[in-house]
DNA sequence: ACAAACTACCTATCTCTATAGTTAGTGGCA
DNA sequence: TGCCACTAACTATAGAGATAGGTAGTTTGT
């Protein structure tokens, strides 16, 4: 149910077709909330259907149209009965841990492959965090930046502070992801022999 | 397919009815993997069909019976390819830091009761990694207690230091999301102001 | 004039998960 | 003797999610 909420966010910041609410959503929610376009179109569908969005269809060149979703007030107001409601707790699910628990099973070789990779997606995820927290503290950041347009600019210090607040969050997470897949290389070299076969 | 492999790396430790799995994997293996008995039972049977498991009826009381399940040589042969085969990256898909970057839409005691709960389910969930942890330290563990019995005492410190690791980078992520949310819980007494209505 | 890349919007299918049940025997205790 | 908690093993169903496509128009560069 979180994905309906997170195009509710999304959308708040400026009305958008579903092609903009697809890549705009890989660049800010779904670091958060990943979710492929098949899953978004027929969402945005259903979410027009209950009256939480409205669509208006926009000519785009000489034959083609397209159609751009706007927030309703009903929309508004489900999503910030969400915002009011608790959070649901996510049930771990770490396949990457799951593993670890049990590199007894491995090739010496494959458990340092294995958290290599691991380490290697975290560092590049953390970059990319990263490089989007610097967006969102000097306010360059395309949706960060239409979504302060509706508000008084004494506003603007708290919304952009929550955001920041919440990829620090994603860069801890991040953080220690790295760290832990490093002593993980540590001891598997400790424990299998520095030989890398 | 994950819950497959959290199945096979349980029952490695020793032969168990299916009531066995289920109860032992929300003690141990659920930590990094959960899943309901509604998904347990199923899986077991399609696991038993593909030949990864044999059971055998055991008499229980009675009339009761119940089916006791073991690891075949292809199961112990999925399992080994499984370990040795690239980890899938999960998804991002986290409700609470989705909610965090649109916090300026909550009420302010919403926030904070947000907040307060996922920090004290993170806390909680940290004192039972630690407890779980300590009884792994200790070996005192009862899955792993069974799994130590097949190897040589040689072995044993390799296979446990392994379950430490895991255990650890778990806990370094509960730390870290408990600090998260106490950071929240100031910012939030920060910018909205520190009544509590 | 044409190809390639991009915009736009889906569909189909299968698997995975969550939630909420059901049925039946066992063991203890009041 | 009856009740209750526990052991045992599911089933049913709906919804979420992953994966892999498809179709049609537009813009840009050569």
């Amino acid at each position: 149910m979180s994905l309906r909420f997170a195009l509710l966010a999304l959308l708040t910041s400026r009305p958008m077709t579903g092609y903009d609410v697809s890549k705009q959503f890989s660049q800010s929610v779904a670091h958060v909330w990943h979710a492929p376009d098949s899953q978004i179109y027929p969402e945005l569908n259903r979410m027009e259907r209950d009256g939480l969005l409205e669509s208006a269809v926009v000519p785009w060149g000489k034959k083609g149209t397209k159609k751009e979703y706007a927030v309703t007030e009903a929309g508004i107001a489900a999503f910030r009965e969400w915002m009011d409601s608790p959070i649901e707790i996510r049930r771990q699910r770490e396949p990457a841990y799951l593993k670890a628990a049990y590199l007894e099973w491995a090739e010496p070789g494959a458990a340092r492959t294995e958290l290599e990779q691991f380490r290697d997606h975290w560092t590049e995820h953390l970059a990319m965090l990263e490089a989007t927290r610097a967006t969102l503290v000097d306010r360059s950041h395309p949706t960060l930046a239409s979504r302060l347009e509706h508000y008084d600019a004494s506003q603007w210090d708290r919304i952009v502070r929550y955001k920041i607040f919440a990829y620090d969050g994603l860069i801890d997470q991040a953080r220690a992801a790295v760290a832990w897949a490093e002593r993980g290389l540590v001891l598997v070299d400790e424990l299998e022999g520095s030989t890398v076969e």
